[in-house]
DNA sequence: GCCTACCTGGCAGTGACTGCCAAGCATGCA
DNA sequence: TGCATGCTTGGCAGTCACTGCCAGGTAGGC
């Protein structure tokens, strides 16, 4: 997070992929394993003692590798948590890129952040780890770091639907950032309430808060009104 | 940053507040003047080298002090750069709350934003700073931090106005979320562009774009439309 | 069975940041 | 004017995240 990221190589769900195509050697299934230890010891330790007062030492010791070794799986202690930040990247754009024709730029945003979400394993490990985030501020700042960076890469794709102009530069940024607003609304109050209800629904609401269109009447820039009000929940999955 | 904030009673303008009401004593005056060597030392340092190539060792020496009493008046090296965050969030608050009754809830963060940036010296000063934090990750992701801490400073003012049930909570988040977002998509349009423009005009296309109400139809949620097209631009002042 | 390539752990170092302690100096009182 | 008081400062050592380097070990190919 600081400067760059040199150690990126060492990303876990790197290992039977790259040059070595199949055949997923002792090393790799080792490895996997040592990643996972090191995951859920990761995890528990932060639940238990709160992330701040977790230090890398004590995840290795527990997790039975050397500090030098955890941090070349993973590039920093945020990475302990968050997972692999390209993963949700790409499904995002990929998503997005994927709703190209149909729909408004809105409802493109809305479906990379339910693709988004199906990366969770659980609703309860998605609150788990919103909720260290929310509540550890050194891991709100570096999450929301990278969410600009998400944005970043959503900007041209949004932008692509607008237009071109310097005007439509700001106001694709305005959509995009926008969205992004109405997601963090939506999980502070879903972590807020303690996982209930579905963060999808809470979304929908706070983009509907947002543009007025809880009446019904859709004033949208590009097309079409927001999709189907939601989706039951969050599938399964992650990692 | 890292954890609470510890430091934080050497901050720069507590001069003459607190306990020692008037009298600038010599130690004030004194202090003042290493406060201004160091914030001008690190903002030169900064802008030539770089955020993070820039150790607290060397401005702590290029201005004459050492480490520890640098650390005491700023308690973490983010602070050389962002000044006293507590005067924005308070001068912010204190706008949203003085626009209670007048508008709505969007006009009056409008206000907060304007009065935000009128802190500023000069808009070629804001523009260094915002340029350094829009490039730098760290410094990103610190500002984001606060950011977010301010927005929950707010959230009770506006959430005061729209109601006080679980849903008016998410869009009472929302709304404030949303202001954020542009103004971050304002900024951002405007370091792009190198200060060219008003940053609240930019502010207004943006949050246009998001609300639809370019065409002059509004759809607010509360009240009354958006204010005055946009003043000139941020006036001078600042620390 | 050996050689090679890769992985691992240890070590030392950097940079931000903190607590502690002793020395210095302005300030208030005599 | 002189002295005690108290705030301030700087130095030092230590913590923690993180990195480069190097030696030792083990899987994998031959």
């Amino acid at each position: 997070m600081t400067q760059g990221t040199p150690a990126e190589q060492g990303t876990p769900d790197r290992a039977t992929a790259g040059k070595r195509t199949a055949a997923p050697t002792l090393w790799d299934r080792t490895r996997q394993l040592a990643v996972q230890e090191i995951l859920r010891t990761a995890l528990r330790l932060f639940d238990e003692q709160g992330y701040e007062a977790t230090t890398i030492a004590q995840i290795a010791r527990e997790a039975g590798v050397s500090q030098r070794t955890l941090f070349r799986y993973f590039g920093t202690k945020e990475d302990l948590l968050g997972g692999n930040q390209e993963e949700f990247v790409t499904l995002m754009t990929e998503t997005v890129r994927a709703h190209a024709g149909e729909g408004d730029a809105w409802s493109a945003l809305r479906a990379a952040f339910e693709s988004a979400l199906s990366l969770h394993e659980s609703p309860e490990d998605a609150l788990q780890r919103f909720r260290l985030v929310h509540r550890t501020d050194s891991l709100r700042a570096g999450y929301l770091g990278k969410r600009v960076r998400c944005q970043e890469e959503l900007l041209p794709l949004v932008e692509a639907r607008l237009g071109s102009s310097r005007a439509d530069r700001a106001r694709a940024r305005a959509v995009v950032a926008t969205s992004f607003a109405c997601f963090d609304a939506a999980s502070a109050t879903w972590v807020e309430n303690d996982g209930r209800g579905d963060i999808l629904d809470l979304y929908d609401q706070c983009l509907a808060a947002v543009r007025g269109e809880e009446a019904g009447n859709g004033v949208s820039p590009s097309a079409a009104p927001l999709p189907s009000p939601s989706p039951p929940r969050p599938s399964t999955r992650r990692r």
